[in-house]
RNA sequence: GGGUCGGUGGCAGAGUGGUCAAUUGCACCUGACUGUAAAUCAGGCGGCUUCGGCCUACGGCGGUUCAAAUCCGUCCCGGCCCA
């Protein structure tokens, strides 16, 4: 499935076969939690060059409801993408509506057990609980191509011994969701495949744990996670050395949440071949756009971390800027605009500033993508 | 002309003797954002500072008081009512 190529010999170039076709890694994902990646239509995503995006199981579940998405089809026609769909299990959920969002929204979090997890929705306070193979069902019915395991994602810092705890639960889940999974597919001979996400938080004792038990379990794919959820950076190109060792080569590793461009470039060289954030998106709804620093091929060929800048087109030294955003880019926002205008666009509040920054911010990291790959 | 209510920082609008350089909202400035409860959130927002304070400010001027955005007099300006 994935071959290695070049002079970095842990870089790898290759393809990810899907029901929905193949998928050219390193690849990153765009995020379409709720069945739309923000602000932008399927068709622009594609055109932007992303060959692959992610959807999200807790909410698609809770709205629309992933019955109402089977008889539509799936999620691939029900949102009009069709290409490959990964789906996020709904892991991360117990983590990012956990205690921190309790704190400080005052709502009920989520209560973790060995069946599954317990939340409150966010939106009505209605309670719904998650296991490992409702996480399945789910995915199947939305139609997912790429199907995550649910796992328990702790936060930072984590004691050891809570970080034993959800590797211990994680590799419990993940083992129920393969039972689950098959039981369900049967022997069909097209099917989506299944990732196992390695925990262990900044342990690695726990890290190397985790993998080699989600490995004996020979799913299709796998992922790293709990990173980059406030530990040091360091620590986290630590858990790689220690994880990635012992992942089979011919399948695909996927480090979940990732990230800044910097981050993915390495994570590219310690041979990660997939990732997804919400950094591009997110943060160019709030102004801040991502630069080409001058001859970035070479840069990023020579593992420099300059090979980018960003700015914040909010700033008020923009106002009067009637240059391009990026002369180094040829997206849609840079070829028909000023730094002025996008200014004027999110001074105003006007709705066609998030889709522009989204358009560039996008187009960029796919850019890097393509470039971390030779394509 | 008479009566009446009011004039507060870019705007709106609190405060009605000391705890007021003055609540709050908007605007403005800056920052954060990593498997999206996120077009969100946080901080700043008179001037100077050796960071302890100092200076100038609540329409103008003049008073009362140890002390005034707050009380009194007067003038200017605005809204409403009566002639």
């Amino acid at each position: 499935m994935l071959k290695s190529k070049r002079k970095n010999k842990s870089r790898r170039i290759g393809k990810i076969k899907t029901i929905h076709g193949e998928v050219n890694t390193p690849f990153f994902m765009p995020i379409a939690t709720k069945g739309a990646v923000k602000n932008l239509t399927p068709e622009e995503v594609k055109n932007l060059g992303a060959e692959i995006i992610l959807g999200n199981t807790y909410h698609l579940w809770l709205r629309p409801g992933d019955k109402l998405v089977a008889k539509v089809g799936g999620l691939h026609k029900f949102m009009n993408w069709n290409g490959p769909i990964l789906t996020d299990s709904g892991g991360f959920q117990v983590f990012s509506l956990g205690a921190k969002a309790e704190e400080k929204y005052g709502l009920n979090g989520v209560k973790l057990s060995d069946e599954g997890v317990e939340f409150r929705d966010p939106i009505d306070g209605k309670k719904c609980s998650m296991t490992p193979e409702k996480s399945i069902d789910i995915q199947l019915n939305l139609g997912s191509d790429i199907i995550m395991v649910l796992d328990e994602c702790p936060p930072y810092p984590c004691s050891k011994k809570e970080a034993k705890k959800s590797v211990e639960r994680t590799t419990e889940w993940a083992i129920r969701c393969k039972k689950y999974f098959f039981k369900k597919v049967g022997n069909r001979k097209s099917r989506p495949l299944l990732f196992g996400i390695v925990q262990g938080s900044i342990y690695e004792d726990l890290r190397k744990e985790s993998a080699k038990s989600l490995v004996s379990l020979d799913l299709d794919g796998y992922a790293i996670g709990g990173v980059a959820v406030g530990e040091p950076r360091e620590k986290m190109k630590d858990v790689l050395k220690w994880v990635l060792p012992l992942l089979p080569q011919e399948k695909p590793r996927y480090l979940m949440g990732l990230g800044r461009p910097e981050e993915i470039m390495e994570a590219v060289n310690l041979g990660i071949d997939m990732f997804d954030c919400v950094i591009p998106t997110r943060e160019g709804r709030h102004g801040r756009i991502f630069l080409w620093n001058g001859n970035q091929r070479s840069k990023i060929a020579n593992c420099k971390a300059d090979f980018y800048k960003t700015i914040n087109i909010n700033n008020e030294k923009f106002k009067n800027d009637l240059s391009p955003i990026d002369k180094n880019c040829n997206c849609y926002l840079c070829r028909n605009y000023s730094r002025a205008y996008l200014r004027h666009l999110f001074a105003t509040k006007e709705p066609l500033a998030l889709r522009l920054a989204s358009i560039h911010n996008l187009k960029f990291y796919l850019d890097l993508m393509k470039i971390l790959g030779g394509r």
